[in-house]
This record gives C-alpha cells, sequence and structure tokens, in this order.
DNA sequence: GCACCAATATAACAGTGTTATATGCGGAGC
DNA sequence: GCTCCGCATATAACACTGTTATATTGGTGC
C-alpha cells in the first residue's frame, strides 16, 4: 500500500489507455480465442491507433505477454478462493477442482497459457536465472499456493517427507493439467463424464504418492 | 497389399505433388514450428503454385490436417516400437516412454497436436457421432495400442476388473501427457530432471490405479 | 510564451490466406 | 488423329495482418 505517487495527469491517461487496451484484449480473446486479437480493430475499439498498443506493451507480443500474466493471476485468484480446509489433503483436493474449474470457466486464457509458443514475460521470468523458460511461473502464486498446500500434506505426514515437495507437486499439476488439456480439446462426451474421470485421476495420482498414513487417511475421506 | 490400380497418370502426378507438398510442409513445421508454414514459399519450394495446397488439400487448413493425421501417425509408429514385454505392466511402462520419446523427438508435431485450436480431420473422425470433437481420436492405432496394453493388464489382475478401460487409459494418458505438456514448455531446468519427473508422475498414477495384487508386482519391478 | 520531447495518427511496407480470372494441358469421344 | 471438354494450374487482385517511417499534435519544464 503505497501512498499516491505524483503522478503526472499525462501518466494517469497512458496508465488508463493501458488497462483500456488490455481489457478490450481481454473481451476479445474471451470472445473469439487469442487468433482473434487484431491491433487495428482493438485500436479502433479503444478510439485510438495501433501505435498505442506499441508505446503502452511494445508491440502485439507485449499485449499477449500481459493477457498471459492475467491468466496467471486468474488462476491464482481462483485458487485462492478455493476453501482452506484444515485437512490438507482435503485442501489440495479443493486446488485441483478450482484449477479445473478455472480452465473450463476461462478456455481462451487456459489455451493461451498452455500455448508452447508463448514467450514467458519478463516479470513472470525468474530473475537470475533466465533459463529455463518457464521457472518463473513457479514463482508465481497460482504454483506457490499448490506447493503450500502440498507442503502442509508433508508435514501433515500425509507425503513422504524425504520428496521434494516440487516434485509432489509436478506430478499433481502435470495430472491436472492433462486432463483439463484433453478435456477442452474436446474428447470427453459431457461435461459429467469429464468431472468423473477428473476425480479418477486425481485421486489416482494422489494415492500413488501418499504415505500408509496418508492413504489411510484419504480412504476414509472419500469412502465417507 | 493390393494390386496396382489403373491409375491415370495424371491422377499419379497429382498424388505425388500431393506428397511433395506435405513432406515440404513437414519440414517446414520441423523446422520453424506451425507458424512458419506460409503457403507462398511452401509453394515456392516445391516448385508450384499456391493453388495447388487447394486442390490438393482445399485450404491451408487442410495441410494443417494432414499434418495432424501425419502426427498421430508417427505417434502410433513410436508406441508400436516400443518393446513388448510378457509383462503387461512393464509394456505399459514403455508406451509411457515411447509417448515421451515421440514428443521430445517432434516437438513440433507435439505442439501441432495439443493446439487446441484445431480441428479434428474428417478421417480421424468418429463417423456416427460427429461431436465431440476429439472423439475420432480414440480410434486411432496411438490409442489403441495404449488401450490393449491396458486391457492386458486388466485381464493380468493388475487392473481392477470392475473398472472402464477407457477410464484407466485416460488417467494415464492425462498423466503423460500433461507431463510431456510441461515439459516442453520448458517448466523443467535439463532433460535429467525431467526424466526423473516423469518416472514419479507416471508410476504415481499407475499405483493410484492398480489393484493390491497388481501393486505388489509392480513394487517388484521397481525395486528389482 | 516558448522550446522540447514523447505520444499519437496517418500512411506505407512486407507479409499472410483466399479468391477470381485466364491460360494451358491431359484424357475421352469420335 | 483430331476436336472438345474439364480440371488443374498460374497470375493477379483482394482483404487482411503486424510493423515501421514520417509528420503532427499535445503536454511538461523552463
Amino acid at each position: 500500500m503505497t501512498i499516491a505517487e505524483p503522478e503526472t495527469i499525462a501518466g494517469k491517461k497512458r496508465l488508463a489507455q493501458r488497462d483500456a487496451l488490455l481489457d478490450a484484449a481481454s473481451e476479445m480473446l474471451v470472445h473469439g480465442g487469442p487468433d482473434s486479437i487484431s491491433l487495428r480493430k482493438l485500436a479502433s475499439r479503444v478510439g485510438t491507433s495501433t501505435m498505442a498498443v506499441y508505446t503502452a506493451f511494445g508491440g502485439k507480443d507485449g499485449l499477449i505477454a500481459a493477457l498471459f500474466e492475467e491468466a496467471f493471476d486468474r488462476l491464482a485468484a481462483a485458487e485462492a478462493a478455493a476453501p482452506k480446509h484444515d485437512e490438507p489433503l482435503l485442501w489440495l483436493g479443493e486446488l485441483a477442482g478450482a484449477y479445473r474449474g478455472f480452465a473450463l470457466k476461462n478456455p481462451s486464457y487456459y489455451a493461451l497459457m498452455i500455448s508452447a509458443t508463448m514467450p514467458i514475460p519478463e516479470s513472470l521470468r525468474h530473475k537470475e536465472t533466465a533459463e529455463p523458460a518457464a521457472r518463473g511461473v513457479s514463482q508465481h502464486a497460482s504454483y506457490q499456493i499448490m506447493l503450500s498446500a502440498v507442503e502442509a500434506c508433508i508435514a501433515d505426514g500425509s507425503f513422504p517427507s524425504e520428496k521434494d515437495p516440487d516434485e509432489l507437486a509436478g506430478a499433481l499439476w502435470s495430472a491436472v493439467h492433462g486432463h483439463c488439456s484433453l478435456e477442452l480439446a474436446g474428447f470427453y462426451e459431457n461435461r459429467e463424464t469429464a468431472e468423473k474421470r477428473f476425480n479418477l485421476t486425481t485421486e489416482a495420482v494422489l494415492r500413488g504418492l501418499l504415505t500408509p498414513k496418508g492413504l489411510e487417511k484419504f480412504e476414509s475421506f472419500t469412502r465417507g
């Protein structure tokens, strides 16, 4: 919470137009997907010229990168909104469901996130080690939330303490992301069967990672 | 092995040019990714005009769809080349490794396959039920191979017989595909750690799906 | 008020996929 | 063997795209 900087009104207008461009681009993204974003259409919708995108974002890539960041922020918000049970395992399950819920409600943003051709924007990039590309993502809140849930499960004894939390979180993320990717590609017939498959998959990878003690606890949850 | 049809030489030339276009497009795809395929560059490389793409494939979408099919064929070939152990569980593990091997060796093809914007070509589409989009994929050899391995594991008693083979295969596919998607996005620092994570993830989802009997067998494999 | 600088608008450039038009070549019928 | 028809092809135009060069405007500091 910083006090209001002595922003010039020109600076305010510049930020306002940046936001206007971002909002309009987001609206175009949600409506017609990433490919429907045209600088000319975007500029005319905001009531300016294409040059505004270059001064605000440095070009179309910068604009897409900004949308990329917003996608991760929305994901983090969805995860933060997931109910945080006292039981870490249940919390982890809620996070998995929140991840899928985000993907289903924001398919265009999700498609943007998983487009491998997307260069990770500076703000999400690890400061010291630029390589590998997506390393910065593991610093983002969306990943940190899941990581802390995993760590809580380790402290809880549900996950083996000798395993690296990153490994466990990565395995879980792979399964959840893999399912959502297939579901959005239309692999499942309808949402009901997709949800059944999602539960089966996430529960399977969870079961495979748990300690005997954690597995016992987990079975009591799934039965109850 | 059919006897040579009474093909007209015009038809032969047409097919030859179709193959030439496909080969050149494949080469461009592997080199510079999907976005690097330009009809003008492609046509000039083959020594024809852009109209050839329209007569052979109906447009760029048809060309991409043909590359899409070739990607699945290459995946099927990679899976078919995986050693088929007598032990179904080991076979399934080999298939998972072959899937990742394909993704690593053909990143551009893999990126094409997982691009959600890709409409499933007719030849891969389920004939009766056009919806959902990717249903036809489950008829492809690449999926059938994995499915038969899963069924062998069910017959073996390693997987519970009351579960739908499609469900089990889908869970496995989600995890394997999810990992490869993240690995190609550059999420892991290097290939060694990525491989470690891949084994952890696939083993976890396997363990979570196995019967007690199958789990016993599985543990004897991983220890030995 | 004036000078300067940054942001903008206009327009041009180099591409893209697609389509309309015209040319030419190959196969069928006589 | 010749004619004629049809289809594949080449050329060129169209409607776009992102980017860049140029000129004009607007706000800020002196």
